[in-house]
DNA sequence: ACAGACTATCTATGGATATAGTTATTGGCA
DNA sequence: TGCCAATAACTATATCCATAGATAGTCTGT
């Protein structure tokens, strides 16, 4: 006879917040208004949650034994609770890392819309290529600000992280955070050539001859 | 006192199914099975839905007046219900179309398993490399088969859609589809060569020396 | 002493999405 | 003729996610 008990199984396909919160933690125990703020900046444009989920989700991660909450004065008469990663949770995150990701279906509003832009008014038309490329651009900006603070080691969560592990694997951490954003800096920069090919596909297509 | 009935009103935000629904049945009139079909296939990697979503989607959009069902004998005994898209849906569709999608947050997965890749074993690491490798590749054969049929004019879809409107504007109908595929294999060519230089990385960082 | 911004947390609601079924008919093929 | 895959549609459940609020304490500057 198998006893689950409390077994809320994200799958490896949905990240569904809890293996974000779980990365996050491995750094250092955290408030979840300090977890929000993260996901607010920096951390925010590769994964993005509001305070109303994270949460409940802390809650539940503390009952599945993958955290443990701590009551911490806050002034005066204030409190917070702050989360530290359990050796449980340590070891959750770890298997999730050693797992294939399922690639779920694509959703892309965007490309959807270029698929059918000669129903949009040109000029109409060109505002959406044109939010495109100022979406990526600052991505792009964000992004290159990260290369810069990983490279110029002005990055306080990279520092806290590697002030907790050994001097030989600060090289690995290093690289694959500066790849990570590498990645993601190209693909900013090809979105944005994408949309001004359109930009001039859209004058093109609706030049008075 | 402001009346509004059935305004189950889909911010820009949210694409939420009913506008991918909506481009298809300008095209012409569908059953929500055919509609299915076209998500699991084709369209189905810039947009999917299950049918358990369409169905009821489907019913939601009639009563909102944005899609006429009429049913249709199938065989003998069976029927089925083909939706087609009304006034008042073109004009919902033309409007979604004449607004700048609000692009929502980041929320990446693959990105943000690549940021903590040191936590995976060295194997396990390439392996979600090579996952990407080969998720992405599917994508980029597909796109690149679009585009082949497009320039063939092989394409059910877009046949359809052309015999539809008047030949000035087959220019912009093909170009704009022929953009959109342009880009996700552009994209889908950019991600194969970040997991490529993740490979090359993951080598470099555990070589034995 | 008080305003106002920020920290900290929580609840409620509605819509989006995934998964897993059930039911029934059709049409091709062995 | 009978089997089976495909067609057609529906339901139920659970989670995910966004939005909008409610509540209350802290800290800073005037």
């Amino acid at each position: 006879m198998d006893i689950v008990i409390g077994n809320t199984e994200c799958k490896g396909n949905t990240v569904s917040l809890r293996y974000a919160l779980l990365a996050l933690l491995t750094v250092e125990p955290m408030t979840g208004y300090d977890l929000f703020k993260h996901f607010e900046s920096s951390v925010g444009y590769v994964w993005h949650a509001p305070d109303s989920q994270i949460y409940p989700e802390l809650r539940r991660m503390e009952s599945d034994g993958l955290l443990e909450g701590r009551e911490v004065p806050w002034g005066p008469r204030g409190k917070k609770t702050e989360y530290r990663i359990t050796d449980e949770g340590v070891e959750t995150f770890r298997a999730w890392m050693n797992t294939d990701l399922e690639y779920s279906r694509e959703r892309d509003p965007a490309h959807l819309k270029a698929a059918y832009l000669e129903w949009a008014e040109p000029e109409a038309a060109r505002s959406q290529m044109q939010a495109h490329i100022t979406h990526y651009r600052a991505r792009l900006e964000q992004w290159t600000e990260k290369i810069r603070e990983i490279d110029d080691g002005a990055s306080p969560m990279l520092n806290k992280r590697l002030s907790g592990i050994p001097a030989e694997e600060h090289q690995k951490t290093v690289a694959f955070k500066r790849f990570t954003y590498e990645g993601l800096i190209a693909r900013a920069e090809h979105e944005i050539a994408w949309a001004e090919r359109g930009l001039d596909l859209i004058s093109e297509l609706y030049r008075t001859p």
